[in-house]
DNA sequence: AGTCCACAGGAAGGGCAGGCGA
DNA sequence: TCGCCTGCCCTTCCTGTGGACT
């Protein structure tokens, strides 16, 4: 008897979806609804590029999902579909990606990834990585307009050199230019830098103001169109993706991924059209995906310093009043140095714990601040911020790793 | 007012991995 | 192949800090 594909099963079921890829956050779209003016502002800023002319830098700065990068893209790639005298190169690199923009020698590395160049992870000095960037832009007679998307990180992981040496670099390039083009969710980012680099980076700014229910809703239905098959998505649901998205600081973003997973949740199920119940389901799997991957991509001794942190959380509940479990930077150590015995790794030293601690505090899964205990000291006192069910995928998650 | 604690966090340096050039 | 150089991760050493306690 002949057996049958295993995946025959998958193959035959009816889809729900028309065209996924339309659902996602990198698709870009012919036309972006409720962004004219942003539009606009930046075909002006980018406009002088067709001509041979340089250009400023700019600054885009506004909340999260509210179109700054994809205005951006779409702009940038309407300017490639019109060739002018010289060839405009985009790089762009999302800062926040971890061992992308950690070091002045990693941007570097990517951006000449970026043009096709083979750059080693390590062992070149990174005045050689300098000097092959501008070596390769000059020879190639090009305007290259650099994103730098959630600049603020870059910022804060390498300080403001790196974009000082970018701009100032222009001097010395006899063929070609480079401009910046950095965006940020952190709206307060821009009083904070140093005033040489602001006066450089910041010579134009845009503004992206978050969007409203309505605009929400109408820029899912246009999504949904594309992205469903008909009659799968009711008013009822559209109206619940793009509420919550709104409460989320007006999220476009947050609204398509919400679509998105409710529409999988609902195939999964076998569901042909999607309810209220699988947003709700998808609201909670969204939250909870982006933190465990991010624990996921966490060194293991950051791992156990969270298992330890997670451990005394969970031992003080129920206590009334502050006991010595308390989430103290001394407390949370001798709980990570226990944890590493008993799992045979060797612990790391108390500084480099420390370290540790204000990275999980950057990452948003803990909250760490300092407080003076007077005559007892100074530590940074920890609270978890991820709630349940979640925790509980994280407690799973972390057994499975520690025992 | 001075002391003291328990760290925070800066600086310097070691070990390792990897590239380059002779 | 080998010595030298570099970046990265980590340790070691050190100074600074805020407020309770004396």
């Amino acid at each position: 008897m002949e057996t049958q594909n295993i995946f025959f099963q998958y193959i035959n079921k009816p889809t729900i979806f028309n065209n996924k890829k339309v659902l996602t956050p990198s698709f870009l779209p012919n036309k972006i609804s409720y962004r004219d003016k942003e539009i606009q502002q930046l075909t002006q800023i980018l406009a002088p590029l067709l001509r041979g002319y340089n250009i400023s830098n700019v600054f885009i700065y506004g909340t999260c999902g509210t179109g700054k990068t994809i205005c951006t893209r779409f702009v940038l790639k309407q300017l490639l579909e019109v060739s002018g005298i010289r060839k405009t190169t985009p790089l762009y690199i999302n800062c926040k990606m971890k061992k992308v923009s950690d070091t002045e020698y990693r941007m570097l590395a990517q951006m000449l990834r970026e043009l096709g160049e083979v750059i080693p992870d390590t062992g070149l000095p990174t005045d050689v990585l300098y000097k092959r960037f501008f070596e390769k832009i000059d020879r190639t007679h090009q305007n290259v307009v650099i994103i730098l998307d959630e600049i603020d990180t870059l910022f804060r992981k390498i300080g403001d050199e790196f974009i000082y040496n970018l701009t100032r670099i222009n001097n010395e390039l006899k063929n070609s230019h480079i401009s910046i083009i950095g965006i940020t969710n952190d709206l307060s980012f821009r009083e904070s830098l140093d005033q040489r680099v602001k006066s450089s980076l910041g010579e134009e700014e845009i503004l992206f103001r978050p969007y409203n229910a309505l605009q929400l809703k109408q820029i899912l239905a246009e999504r949904i169109t594309d992205g469903f098959e008909d009659n799968v998505v009711s008013e009822t649901v559209l109206n619940k993706c793009a509420a919550l998205a709104a409460q989320e600081h007006g999220d476009a973003r947050r609204a398509l991924d919400l679509l998105r997973v409710s529409g999988e949740i609902a195939e999964r199920i076998g569901d042909t059209i999607l309810s209220e119940e699988h947003v709700d389901i998808a609201q909670q799997k969204i939250d909870s995906d982006r933190i465990i991957e991010t624990i996921q991509s966490q060194p293991r001794h950051s791992q156990a310093l969270l298992h330890a942190i997670i451990s005394l959380s969970d031992s003080r509940q129920g206590k009334d009043g502050w006991s010595d479990k308390r989430l103290l930077t001394g407390n949370v150590f001798g709980k990570y140095e226990t944890l590493c015995r008993t799992t045979g790794m060797k612990p790391l030293t108390h500084r480099r714990v420390s370290d540790l601690i204000g990275e999980l505090d950057m990452l948003g899964i803990i909250s760490a601040n300092i407080i003076s205990k007077g005559r007892h000291g100074r530590t940074r006192e920890m609270s978890l911020l991820i709630n349940e069910p979640v925790l509980s995928r994280v407690r799973a998650m972390m057994a499975a790793v520690f025992t």
